[in-house]
DNA sequence: AAAATAAACGTAAATATGACGTTTATAAGT
DNA sequence: ACTTATAAACGTCATATTTACGTTTATTTT
């Protein structure tokens, strides 16, 4: 029996947004929904994607999507993998049914994470009932999104911790604490604070500011921001991190 | 003007060999040649690839790609990325006919590199004119392969120096110092042998046998073996490397 | 003015690193 | 049997980093 294959290329974006005040990592869901002439909704969440258009790179179908989603451009994106099983979209009780049948879809999905501030995303007036889940107690997922997430929070985690993208997830002038915090949720364990403090002020990249907290009820903490640019000249060399 | 697109989605990969005796990291590459009636070579070099099967993972593509090259199984592999740019496959000058053509393909790779020992391949009598190239000195590529294989070796660059992934190019016996000369091939820079020698033999994982080279006509060097068993028990603690 | 508290500073021991000098075991040559 | 050449292996010291804690300070609230 021959049998057609139709193939589409996606992109689905695991948006990741921390929240400095609750001090949680959360993973931005809308609710599924079936592709018939109405919207109907089921009950279970999953990514948000896309099918990658004619004339564009799958950069530009990640930018689109999350554009589409949260009105955001020019956020910290990365493509971290590529999923492509052949039965990664169906449920198991299709599965007997689409063995026999004369074709079927196949959709292989490139995945790609952002990290930005969840109070920069407005979710109200929203078409898709997006809503923010801590990364620790997802939802139910649809398809094999529950993995995708899985896998780029690792990505995440692992990255985190060679490269400086955890700025991406704080506003531009923050304290020590906070950066410590933001650790402290992606990787799930305590750090101490003093020598923290210590080994993060010693980075040249981290330059202290002329400003402090303002508003706050205690001793109002020294503000910092990160300097890419010292950043990048102190890492040309570096390059034995270890081994 | 209503124009057709034809998806394809394939595999490439990257194949770094290792050479203890020259000491140099490899990619195998094929030499290009146009699919019509007879194969037509190009004066070219690609890396092996190949479309997914339909009922084939993109993993399996990958594992049947270099099986058909190499004749090997079982080898260390890692999906790095996916590259789709849409006119990725087309030379400058056939872009403007494109633009205008009633359908076009548009084939999105998804790249795999393999780690493996040079001298495990026989490429005697292979059908694709296949040859070794140290990653340093590779030839005209045609597509963007250049572009995948240097991403490909960033990414062993940066991975090597966090996971023991080096074994996988080293005989399962080795001295410290083929252990470094293998850093030094791949990341390029010069060790100090005392304290590379010190370190190493310092890591749990790293086993002394109770064997010395044969043959050498010099000092024969102590062997060591690489423990996974070890490692990853003692690296289910050790997340914080620095931060 | 006192209390509460988060921010910020300090210290000493242990461990790791970087930059070197020295000794040792072996095969090959005499 | 001795010497030589050479890669392997070991040693040292100063400096830097990490770990595990204790203490002080600046601010707001009571």
């Amino acid at each position: 029996m021959k049998s057609e294959i139709i193939l589409n290329i996606s992109v689905d974006c695991v948006v990741f947004g921390y929240d400095i005040h609750t001090k949680s990592l959360n993973v931005l869901l809308i609710k599924r929904y079936l592709e018939s002439e109405k919207m109907v909704l089921v009950d279970d969440y999953v990514l948000t994607g896309y099918h990658v258009y004619k004339n564009e790179t799958l950069d530009e179908t990640a930018t689109r999507v999350l554009k589409e989603l949260t009105g955001l451009t020019d956020q910290y994106k990365k493509q971290f993998k590529a999923f492509g099983d052949p039965d990664r979209l169906l449920n198991p009780k299709d599965l007997i049914w689409i063995k026999n049948a004369e074709f079927h879809e196949r959709t292989t999905t490139v995945a790609y994470y952002f990290l930005l501030k969840t109070e920069d995303v407005n979710l109200k007036n929203n078409n898709y009932h997006a809503k923010w889940f801590p990364v620790d107690t997802l939802p139910e997922l649809g398809f094999d999104h529950e993995q995708i997430i899985l896998e780029a929070y690792e990505d995440l985690k692992v990255k985190c911790l060679s490269e400086p993208i955890i700025f991406k997830l704080l506003p531009d002038k923050f304290t020590i604490n906070e950066v410590q915090d933001l650790y402290q949720s992606i990787l799930g364990i305590d750090i101490d604070n003093r020598n923290f403090r210590r080994k993060l002020i010693n980075k040249k990249y981290i330059i202290a500011l002329d400003e402090k907290q303002v508003g706050v009820s205690k001793k109002p903490a020294q503000l910092y921001m990160f300097s890419k640019e010292v950043y990048d000249k102190v890492f040309q060399k570096n390059y034995l991190i270890s081994i």
